[in-house]
DNA sequence: CGTAGGCTTGAAAAGCGTCAATAGGAGTGG
DNA sequence: CCACTCCTATTGACGCTTTTCAAGCCTACG
C-alpha cells in the first residue's frame, strides 16, 4: 500500500486535515488510472462534461481559460500532489481548461469514488473541502495580483509563489526553482504579453532580483529584497496546517 | 419555521443539491445572530480569524484584498442569500476583507455548526461545496477578466454578469438592474482607475449599449450586443443546477 | 546541419494612469 | 427651507506603462 501511485494526494491532503491511518488507507485505495501524457497534452478542455479527476502524480499543469479575441488566461499552475480537476468533475460542465506543461504523470479517479470518500470518511471530505477553499483563496490573490501590481511586481510574485510552493511540496532546494513556463506562459499567467514579460525579467536580472539558470530554473540570492517587489505575503497560501486541522477534528 | 431569517440561504443552496425537507429544517434551526448594519461596515478584516460565517440577507458586499502600495482589488460581490464567509472561517486566518456597499442585513452563523450540518446533513454539506466550487469558478472568470479584457469589455462583462445574478436571486427586472457601487468600487473590482471607469462607462452609453438611472442602476436596450461586448458566457456561473444535483444524489 | 520554437530587441502607437480642477447631489444642521 | 459640506462624478492635459508589429537570434533536437 505504501507503493500506491496516489502517495503525493495523501501527502497534500495531510496539510488540511488531520487523516488517521483508515482515512490514508482509503484514498490509497482509491481506483485510479495512471497515465504518463506528454508536455502540452489537454486533460481536460472547458466546456467538457468531467467525469474523472485528475491527480498529479509528477510534472506541471496550469489551469487556462480562453478568451473571446482568442487569448488565453492562467487561472492557476499545479505540481505533484495537486488535485486538479475537483471542481470540474464535481461542477460537472467544465469551465476551463487543464494542460500539462511538461510530460507529466497523472492519476484519473472516477468522479463518484471522489463523492463516495467524501461520505464515508468525513476527515478526507473535510481535506478536500479544505484544499478547494485554500485553491480559491489562491485565485483570489491572483486577482489581486493580475489587477492591481504593476509587471515587475506580478512576475516576482508569482516567482515568490513558485518558490515557497515548491519547497512545500518538497521539489525546491533553498535559493532556487524550477520554472517549467516558457516566457508566453508567464505571459498568460500574469496577464501581460510575452514580449513585456521578456523585458521585465531582464531588468529583473539586472538589478539582482533574480538569476536565471538555464531556461527554466531561477535563482534569487536575497529572498526578503525579492518578496517586497512582489509584495508577497504567505498567509494566502494558508500553509498553516495546524490551525484548522485540529479545529476539524471537534 | 418560514419566517426564519435564513430562508434566502436555503434558497441558495437548493441551486446546488436537492434539499429535503429536513435538510431545510436544519438549515432554517441554525443559530444565527440577525444584524442590520450600516454602509461601508466591515463584516471581516483581512488577518482576522473568523469564527463566524457570515449570511447575506439583504444589501451587499465586496470582498477586498488590499495591495502593498494601498490600492485594493475587490474579488467578488455578494448579494441577498450568498453565504460570505465560509472561506475565511474555515480556513482560520481572513485572507481578505469583506464589507458592505449598502446598508445590509446579515445572519452571522458560528463556524463550528456549519461544520456540524455539513456533517450532519450530507446533502447541505455537498450543497455548501458544491457553493464555494461555483465561487472559485467565478474568480477564475475575474482573473481572465481583468488579465484579459480591455476596459469597455471588462465593465460590460462585469454588468452582464450583475445582471444574471441578480435576476437569478430575484432581485432585478428584464432589462435592468440595481448596481449599488461607486465608479471608485467598480475601479477596484475590474483593475482599472475611478478616472478610467468614468471615462469608459461614458463611451458605453454614448454607444447605447448601457443607459444609466440615476446613480446606481443600470438599463440595457441590447442584451446580445452588451454580451458580445462583455464577451459573455454564462457556463462559468454554473447555474444549470440539475445536473450536479441530480449526481450527487446517488 | 537544418529547422522550429522560444528568446531578444527596436520603434512606434495605444491604452490607461496621474494630477488637478470643477461640477453635481445628497444629507445635515441651522 | 436654506446654506453648508462631503462625497462622487466629470473633464482636460499630460505622461508612462504596456502593447503591437516586425525582425533577427539562439539553441535544442531531429
Amino acid at each position: 500500500m505504501s507503493t500506491s501511485p496516489l502517495e503525493p494526494m495523501v501527502r497534500t491532503l495531510s496539510y488540511r486535515a488531520v487523516l488517521d491511518g483508515d482515512d490514508r488507507e482509503a484514498i490509497l485505495s482509491l481506483p485510479c488510472t495512471v497515465k504518463m501524457v506528454e508536455r502540452l497534452h489537454y486533460l481536460v478542455r472547458e466546456r467538457d462534461r468531467a467525469t474523472q479527476t485528475c491527480v498529479m502524480l509528477s510534472g506541471y499543469s496550469v489551469r487556462s481559460k480562453l478568451v473571446g479575441d482568442g487569448s488565453r488566461q492562467i487561472v492557476a499552475i499545479h505540481m505533484k500532489g495537486d488535485t486538479v480537476d475537483l471542481h470540474n468533475s464535481l461542477l460537472g460542465i467544465a469551465d476551463h481548461s487543464v494542460q500539462t506543461l511538461v510530460s507529466s504523470k497523472v492519476g484519473m479517479i472516477p468522479r463518484d469514488e471522489i463523492v463516495r470518500i467524501a461520505e464515508k470518511r468525513p476527515q478526507v471530505g473535510r481535506a478536500m473541502w479544505l484544499e478547494t477553499l485554500a485553491d480559491a483563496s489562491l485565485t483570489r490573490e491572483w486577482v489581486a495580483n493580475i489587477g492591481r501590481r504593476d509587471a515587475r511586481s506580478r512576475l516576482a510574485h508569482l516567482f515568490c509563489e513558485f518558490a515557497v510552493r515548491m519547497k512545500v511540496a518538497g521539489l525546491a532546494d533553498e535559493n532556487q526553482f524550477e520554472l517549467p513556463m516558457t516566457q508566453e506562459q508567464l505571459a498568460d499567467a500574469t496577464g501581460l504579453t510575452s514580449v513585456h514579460v521578456n523585458r521585465t525579467i531582464r531588468v529583473m536580472e539586472s538589478e539582482g532580483l533574480i538569476r536565471r539558470l538555464g531556461r527554466r530554473a531561477v535563482a534569487y540570492d536575497d529572498w526578503r529584497k525579492l518578496a517586497e517587489v512582489g509584495d508577497f505575503d504567505t498567509n494566502y497560501l494558508h500553509l498553516n496546517t495546524s490551525e484548522p486541522a485540529l479545529a476539524w477534528k471537534g
